[in-house]
DNA sequence: GATGAATGAGGTTTCATTCAT
DNA sequence: GATGAATGAAACCTCATTCAT
């Protein structure tokens, strides 16, 4: 039996649970639309809760922030383990960079909150940055065992060039574009 | 016969040409610390012009990011011009990626102003995107010519990775890990 | 069965209350004095609550003469209704005249939004328009049935009359001159 | 031989006068259009000149005011003393009156500042105050002078009256009601 | 005298954040 | 816990006015 705290941990109440969910939601509807500088009114207007309410669960832009983004780091580092089975590491690579940044660039907000998680060093994002550093160290370490890839290179390194072609990839039309810089930059990681 | 304006340009007034010059270096600062969004009056007064005279220089933000920005490229632009005339193309094309990130760095203000050049159809812009397409195509050109790189890069995409690459390298010391990238992402593009 | 709004109206705050009333004193003071371009500053200022809360109650500064306007239209048709009951119709007539007269006086803002809403099409001020007309109408007509004035005069004439002789008693000491063109103008009426 | 002051008054230049007319002559189009508020720059753009122009030659808004509006004072008093030869005093002073609104109707600026002239104490406004007065003083002087209408008017209130129904007439299609108005205050006059 | 640049006060408005209910 | 009112800092922008040329 598990020990109970002094002050134990209640049951959430119904209707916390549920404008947790309304509030990530609305979020990440938000921060896609307007960009990550959106009002936070905006987005409790969205949730369809008071303002209260929004900082009562998330105290901070950052905190929100950060909650609806870990969704999306949850899901690239799923991907890069979900690859690092597949038979060319190379290749894995290559698929990991495209979906990630195919991923991105479905959620606006979500780039920001990526390029945060590494530059910044704000504890907030240390759970994605560990998170994502893992996911794609997962990949070079494979790549790099196996030969086929230069070896002065680092997870982060990686990261930035995810963070950095999704920057780019904001324009129409772009994916053949970003097909070809990631190619690009693939090769030259060859040995 | 020199040619003449209906109505006379006359002599500018000294103290309106310094305060425009402090206005470019303080927004040019500004931006660069506070990035794109960061106030107008934070640069009036780091230009320790009144806010009044911010605007009778620079009608919109636009107007003065352009002016900002214009001369970002107008150094870029000239640097390539200069490495065309360097023995190696490759060597080249690097050796403007890196200066460009490095002139960019410190200019932080710039960056945004170099993706919307290439992303935006805004025609504040149009200026600034022909004058680093053909810097860029420039470069890229004697290399292909000389054989070293592939054929399918486009000056568009040379820019997009200056871009990115950029957009990575926010962190401090960053300055090896953007070597780097520039070294992989170069050696992609050899044949 | 009483009715009931779809999403029930929570009891308002107290402090939500009294904000409003001390804006609306505010507002009528200082208008009064200021004219009605007088800053909403200054109004939230006299009022002592902070600029968020004027915006909050009246998003816009019609909203807020309009509120402003009510209570002095609202007066002056009650008291239309009170002297409908008076036994000389004329000397209501001449009462209700200068009773608005010394009433607007008292409320210098209350003297354009009157105008306005006798004036203008603005639908915010139809309220008032309609109000004002009745009760207007009201004395008029009594007199009228009563073969004391002539027949050609309409509530509208009336307070067009009102107006004008408020906007000439802006100087001080102005009371027995009104009192005056008053007389003038009610003797002008009579059969 | 006309004495010489010390400082001898030098012949003013002719692109001074020429100015000044200008500036008039927008002041007079602004003001209609505007409204009173409207902006010195905006005035000097229209006459062409720069702001300190017309800061040099009005150095205050008032000043700039009492020149434009003079003219519609010289108008109405010479017209006084025109319907001053006519026969029926009466006739004169409700010819006075609708000739005076007909004329400040079509220049709105002029409105306010007529205001002005009689209720403020400014001593820029005492030519006109007295310029007013005097011309109301003529047609009310004949007109009790023949015992046509009561004794107890002033020039004062006729200006008032003049001010206060034009101040009301700003209607679209008032002209009847206004013509309405001057024909119950006079009637009231009336002895 | 004419010009237009410089200045800054002051108005408007928006939001992040705190707090009363 | 939820709500939304209150608050004020801060941004934006527009002139009236002064002053250098």
């Amino acid at each position: 039996m598990a020990v109970k705290p002094h002050k134990a941990m209640r049951k959430p109440r119904a209707d916390s649970v549920r404008n947790r969910e309304r509030l990530l939601a609305a979020a990440a509807d938000v921060f896609r639309t307007g960009g990550a500088e959106a009002s936070l009114e905006a987005v409790a207007r969205r949730a369809g809760v008071g303002i209260g309410t929004l900082y009562r669960h998330f105290p901070t832009r950052d905190a929100l922030f950060e909650a609806v983004y870990r969704r999306e780091v949850e899901q690239l580092s799923e991907l890069a383990e979900a690859l690092a089975l597949a038979d060319d590491p190379v290749v894995a690579l290559r698929e990991w960079l495209r979906a990630g940044i195919r991923l991105v660039a479905t959620k606006r907000g979500a780039l920001k909150a990526l390029a945060l998680a590494v530059d910044s060093s704000s504890d907030v994002y240390a759970f994605s940055q560990a998170n994502l550093t893992r996911a794609a160290g997962l990949l070079l370490q494979r790549a790099m065992a196996a030969k086929r890839i230069r070896d002065d290179v680092t997870a982060d390194d990686l990261l930035h060039v995810l963070i950095g072609i999704s920057l780019m990839g904001k324009e129409t039309g772009s994916e053949e574009k970003v097909s070809r810089l990631v190619d690009i930059f693939v090769d030259g990681l060859l040995e």
